[in-house]
DNA sequence: ATAGGGTTAG
């Protein structure tokens, strides 16, 4: 009964049936820590966790994963040692979680820590954590580490060779990701959907745009996987950076699924790309239909059309974005530098040596000029 | 038996 609740997202009766429920076994208390993890209300999900009178691994688990998934990755830092202090055992999915959750940061020295204790713990690095760890070192940029991970790995499934293959995309190593693809099949994995993501993704960063087609067609001409939004956004991507963008709209337009934000997107980040004002205005018009309230796709607008000097497109869109509500606002990224994450926003007047990162941009830029390259100082700036 | 956990574009 929780669950059903939980499922359907309905906190308040979830709680409600919860309350009714006269000895609550951990799966309840479980149960409904995850359903407020799951829909970010994280505090609450706390408060249950720390309500629980038996917490078992699953219970630390959940919470930890709360934690992951809303990016709080000091929170989950600090459960995961005090776990460790009430000499409550992490499991291989609390490893795949912790890891995860490093990847999407990039953490790589938690990461590393993690690895090292699950080396020292005399834990087999079993397929979930294993898994976890190529994504972790490739997406922290260690892309031989994570083959060295994967070759170490008593046994590999799809998931390890799409990670081994989304990595090197990632990190640009197109020809490898290719050539992992071939070493898969010969291993006698089929490939699904995701590896194809992965693969699709390689060839658009490398601009190797009529193997990403080819990879493209084999989908559903050689294997049996249909292309779904996201092959479609790869495709678009693969198509609009290498400025053929009539032909990426042509193939949005005769899609036979609806096309979603994340294509109408890539298409109007390729129009940026190669100065198409024209497409842009179809690409944006239809990406607001999805995002109305989304800054970022209004400034890139108005950046293509500040590019061609079409002021009066200019004023549209500003006007668009005040009739609609749409304000700036500042978004934060982060680095790993010497053991802490460190936050930061565009014009950072927190950060302490701001000088001092002006002036080494400067330096870049400048050389940047040197060997030929415009910088866009011009425009407007996303954030 | 029931709860949770690894891969996916820009």
């Amino acid at each position: 009964m929780v669950e059903g609740f939980v499922r359907v997202g309905d906190l308040v009766s979830a709680f409600e049936c919860f309350r009714r429920i006269p000895n609550p076994n951990v799966i309840s208390w479980v149960t409904l820590l995850n359903g407020y993890c799951k829909s970010g209300c994280i505090v609450e999900g706390r408060r249950i966790f720390d309500q629980m009178p038996e917490k078992n691994v699953v219970s630390w688990n959940a919470m930890l994963a709360g934690y992951i998934r809303c990016l709080q990755i000091d929170e989950a830092y600090q459960l995961f040692m005090m776990m460790r202090k009430e000499g409550k055992d992490p499991d291989w999915s609390t490893f795949a979680c912790a890891l995860s959750g490093c990847a999407n940061l990039a953490a790589l020295q938690v990461g590393t820590q993690l690895h090292n204790l699950l080396l020292k713990s005399g834990h087999i690095i079993d397929i979930f954590a294993g898994n976890a760890l190529i994504t972790m070192y490739a997406r922290c940029g260690r892309i031989l580490t994570a083959r060295q991970v994967f070759d170490e790995m008593v046994s590999v499934d799809l998931v390890s060779w799409n990670s081994l293959i989304a990595g090197h995309a990632l990190n640009g190593y197109a020809k490898a990701a290719i050539s992992i693809f071939q070493e898969m099949k010969k291993n006698g994995v089929a490939p699904d959907e995701v590896t194809f993501i992965g693969l699709l993704s390689a060839c658009s960063h490398a601009g190797m745009v009529d193997d990403g087609l080819e990879l493209f067609y084999s989908m559903s001409r050689d294997y049996p996987i249909t292309p779904v939004a996201e092959h479609y956004a790869c495709v678009v991507d693969l198509l609009g950076r290498a400025g053929r963008l009539g032909e990426a709209l042509k193939l949005v337009k005769g899609m036979p699924i609806k096309a979603n934000a994340g294509i109408w997107g890539s298409l109007l980040g390729a129009c940026r790309m190669h100065k198409n004002p024209e497409v842009a205005n179809v690409a944006a018009e239809k990406l607001f239909e999805f995002e109305p309230h989304t800054t970022s796709n209004y400034v890139l607008l108005s950046n293509i059309h500040a590019e061609a000097g079409s002021w009066g497109e200019v004023e549209r869109v500003r006007v668009l974005m005040k009739e609609r509500g749409v304000w700036k606002q500042p978004a934060r990224s982060w680095i790993e530098i010497k053991n802490e994450v460190r936050s930061f926003s565009s014009d950072d007047s927190t950060e302490p040596r701001a000088a001092e990162v002006f002036m080494v941009l400067r330096v870049l830029n400048a050389q940047m000029r040197n060997i030929g390259h415009m910088s866009d100082s011009s425009l407007l700036d996303c954030g």
